[in-house]
DNA sequence: TTATGGATTGCAACCTAGTTGCATAAAAAA
DNA sequence: TTTTTTATGCAACTAGGTTGCAATCCATAA
């Protein structure tokens, strides 16, 4: 296990147990937005409950090591490169989805722009997501 | 019924059935977005079958009466209020969702900007979605 | 190093969302 | 009115997600 996943554990006080370990290293070694059912794929051999990994992901949410991105299939998950924390999120980044190969990215250099909402509304959150193909596929 | 609604069916060549028209109805009534659970409940005294609203919503949705507004909860729907048609939806205002009374709406008339993407990407579709206190709540 | 208390896990059971196949019923066309 | 085509209802199923609870594990402090 790398030292980055025991070292975030630790900063965002965490007990390190085995499911926390595998999930955060496989966000650190896939560069991809992730679902529920592809951490339990990468993590088959491991054996964890689904309740565990579903708890799991609630977790880093919570502590906001990953932040979510819907699309229209579903959420998926990736890590939070900013610091972010429980009561600030700050994703204002473009989320790229490829609909050739299926794959969500975040486009963590392109910054929403940003938008003037009518009279007495209030943003809090933000989520962009671009469908298209991505350089791979296009 | 509203002409609004056997017109609509018409100029998509669909032909015309309770649940069809119902559901129309309803998106024309309510100005927010709907789900299928919303569709249900709104519907539930029609007695109409979860599949046959499921089947209704995609048959909207290849046509291009309706588009899909997906968020952390899952998928809402919204009518068209541009022409649409099955192979060139073009959605590019903002949809705001209220994290007070949950409610989700187009904002038709705050197009999103428009995104320089890396090169190599190439733009399909577009979703924007702003979450926060709508004028009601704030 | 071990005991202990609080946090985490696994399991069972459950709910909602969404899909498919097929026989029946209803619209539109003839 | 009859035929053809399309849509509906039903049953059954899959996947995503949640809750309660007993058993287990981790970190701390002795």
């Amino acid at each position: 296990m790398e030292q980055f996943v025991s070292d975030t554990l630790k900063s965002y006080q965490l007990r390190t147990t085995a499911c926390r370990e595998n999930v955060l290293q496989t966000f650190q070694n896939r560069e991809t937005a992730l679902s529920h059912g592809d951490l339990e794929e990468a993590l088959k051999d491991r054996h964890f409950d689904r309740v565990t990994i579903y708890r799991t992901l609630k977790t880093f949410l919570e502590k906001g090591i990953i932040h979510k991105i819907p699309d229209d299939e579903g959420l998926r998950y990736a890590l939070c490169r900013e610091q972010c924390v429980e009561a600030d999120h700050h994703h204002d980044h473009v989320h790229f989805k490829c609909n050739e190969c299926g794959q969500t990215n975040c486009l963590e250099d392109l910054l929403v722009p940003p938008i003037n909402l009518p009279e007495g509304y209030q943003a809090q959150e933000i989520n962009l997501l671009i469908q298209g193909l991505c350089e791979k596929c296009s």
